[in-house]
DNA sequence: TTGATATCATTTGCATACGAATGAGTTTCC
DNA sequence: GGAAACTCATTCGTATGCAAATGATATCAA
């Protein structure tokens, strides 16, 4: 069978390099390129806006004033990087900050108005994003993607 | 019916505000956490070098010699991010660049002796970490994810 | 009550990540 | 042959992302 020969021909030529790591098929890689390619699509539906920085205003809709600490563990973000990211908010008037009476270590965050129609007119341009992201994929392949990518999460 | 009851008071209950957008739901939202997680595990395993520095020497091993912005190409970078990868590499030692004799727009990127050896330490870590990330799905679940994640990269 | 511990926030330092602008060299095509 | 178009690399600016150190405040426990 040529196929076979061809096979050994391919597995034996040149270096003697076992190349059985494939970088392109590490989990990592993958996951790192399909993140690029939804930030790619997010920036593409909302120019002004990271997906940090919507993901924050979308948290705060949900819950309300929060302190930036408890804001960051909501969505995933530590300490330093939830900083920047309501500073960048604050600097553009979406969010506004307030000492906690009580605790005093605490920094409270809460949409201003102009944050609040920010989040509900960005929200269906969001939903959008979702949906081209997922296009690839058939919507019995989305349900147990998302499925199967939230047990990895 | 109790059940629909209930149903009614939760839709009906508190603020008027409609969350039927969930952050948490979203695929932008839950791959930046599994990649986040990835990431945790990588530095986990090999704290001395980065995904994306793995990445670089992984794929000069595949393909030796090549030029910077071709190896950017190969494992996903644009030309401003691989530049800063090659020189975190080539300041300890791990590859090094040579002007191309022909095109002298290039920069030929290549593994030093020290950077082959390390990339050959290294793979059998990163076969641990691709083995960790996916541990939370069976054998099945990892085949039809892995599918599935390639189609969205 | 006070001393150890924990939490909240900030800052610094380093490493991606990418858009945009620039400069140098190469290819195309008339 | 030469101008236009393209490619490679660099630089700048901005934005995550995280570890580690620090300071202020709170909580716990002896």
């Amino acid at each position: 069978m040529s196929g076979e020969d061809n096979l050994l021909k391919l597995v034996e030529a040149e270096e003697p390099e076992d190349h059985d790591y494939l970088l392109q098929e590490q989990v990592g890689f993958i996951l790192r390129k399909a993140h690029q390619r939804h930030v790619s699509i997010f920036a593409a539906h909302i120019g002004d806006l990271t997906p940090p920085q919507f993901a924050a205003l979308a948290k705060l809709r949900d819950v309300g004033e929060t302190s930036q600490n408890q804001l960051g563990t909501l969505i995933a973000m530590d300490a330093a990087t939830v900083k920047g990211v309501i500073d960048r908010l604050k600097a553009r008037g979406l969010v506004e900050l307030s000492k906690h009476e009580v605790d005093k270590r605490r920094l409270l965050v809460n949409l201003t108005p102009e944050g609040r129609d920010a989040i509900e007119r960005l929200i269906p341009l969001a939903r959008e994003i979702t949906q081209e992201t997922l296009a690839p994929l058939s919507a019995k392949e989305i349900a147990t993607f998302t499925k199967l990518l939230a047990k990895l999460a």
